[in-house]
DNA sequence: ATGGTTTTTACTGCGTC
DNA sequence: GACGCGGTAAAAACCAT
């Protein structure tokens, strides 16, 4: 045991000393002279350069290689074969760059630890720990991301979604546009401003059921934010909820294809502005529906719009009627 | 705060099964 | 008689100013 460690030791310092002599003296390299004044060639290990002795000619620089590793025939093998890492995320406080300890007793090669060293790990799992979220805005991050996440998951919707929602809440906090408002007003805001700006966009009475805070609450707070990080969302499309409605009430891809196209016309004919998106969609549907003769009944579908059929009427009367001018133009 | 617009609530009548 | 639908009036909610 103790043999060994001496002479790694031995062996260690008789490496450096080897190094040091190398640099000491300069080593030129035999093989090599300056292209200039044909002198001698020395390496600067320090710099990584190769300079001429004499005249003092910076001959080769040794510069990292910041590039992929291998030969990337499209943008996506290149990001896959890049060298630097696992890929950060937006979803995680710390982009998932900061250190992690493992919560089993193993060691690198799976073997377990001794009870002392076992101790050591868990304090130092402690304080990993509290460096990582010490200061307020990571924990405040922590704490909002863990909301998204949380929001979306329950409300079905994407990764991607998630991540634009994060960089969302991130860009807030930047900003300073916390203080005063509520952690969860400003997440479930960030959510609902990117749940339409990827094209899935939820109601705000969706978001709201999933959300810790009141729906005036999170509007205001959307506003605010929008406003103030100038986020361009335009109103949503109702068309974008066509398919969700529609896969909600088992209709056919054909009403679904129809009740796209009503909007469309609608669209051509101005009736819509003013509206509510959403009652359109779900006037379009239950049109569509009429049309293809899958009767859902006015109440379904106010039912998974959250609409009422009172609205539902008015739209499908100006969408049909939308659809005749079209008719004879 | 205000006024204009849209949506909702509540109710009534009609036709059908 | 229950149900789906249509219409209406008044209240409530929403939005820009």
């Amino acid at each position: 045991m103790t043999e060994t460690v001496r002479s790694y030791d031995r062996d260690r310092s008789r490496a450096r000393a080897r190094t040091k002599e190398d640099e000491s003296t300069d080593s030129p390299d035999e093989s090599l002279h300056c292209p200039e004044c044909n002198g001698p060639l020395a390496t600067d290990t320090e710099h990584g350069e190769t300079v001429c002795d004499h005249c003092g000619l910076v001959v080769e620089e040794d510069e990292i290689d910041h590039g992929p590793e291998w030969r990337a025939f499209d943008s996506k093998e290149k990001d896959q074969k890049s060298r630097v890492g696992a890929p950060t995320t937006n979803m995680m406080h710390d982009k998932g760059l900061s250190t992690n300890i493992g919560w089993q007793n193993k060691d690198a090669y799976g073997n377990s630890l001794s009870s002392r060293q076992r101790e050591k790990m868990q304090r130092l799992r402690t304080w990993n720990e509290r460096f990582r979220t010490r200061d307020s805005k990571e924990r405040n991050l922590k704490q909002a991301l863990g909301e998204i996440d949380r929001m979306a998951s329950a409300l079905g919707l994407p990764d991607s979604v998630r991540e634009t929602a994060s960089v969302i809440y991130r860009r807030a906090l930047q900003d300073d546009l916390l203080p005063g408002r509520s952690i969860e007003g400003v997440a479930t805001a960030a959510l609902y401003a990117a749940a339409r700006q990827a094209g899935t966009p939820r109601s705000l009475d969706e978001i709201a059921a999933v959300s810790r805070v009141e729906k005036d609450e999170i509007a205001r707070t959307y506003r605010y934010v929008v406003r103030e990080l100038k986020l361009e969302i335009k109103p949503a499309d109702p068309e974008q909820y066509v398919p969700r409605f529609a896969s909600d009430l088992d209709l056919s891809d054909e009403s679904e294809r129809r009740a796209r196209q009503l909007l469309q016309n609608a669209k051509e004919q101005g009736v819509h502005s003013g509206k509510s998106p959403v009652g359109l969609a779900a006037a379009a549907v239950y049109a569509a529906s009429l049309l293809t003769n899958e009767k859902v009944t006015q109440s379904e579908v106010s039912e998974v719009a959250n609409i009422s059929e009172v609205t539902i009427r008015n739209r499908y009367h100006e969408l049909l009627e939308a659809e005749e001018q079209i008719q004879l133009t």
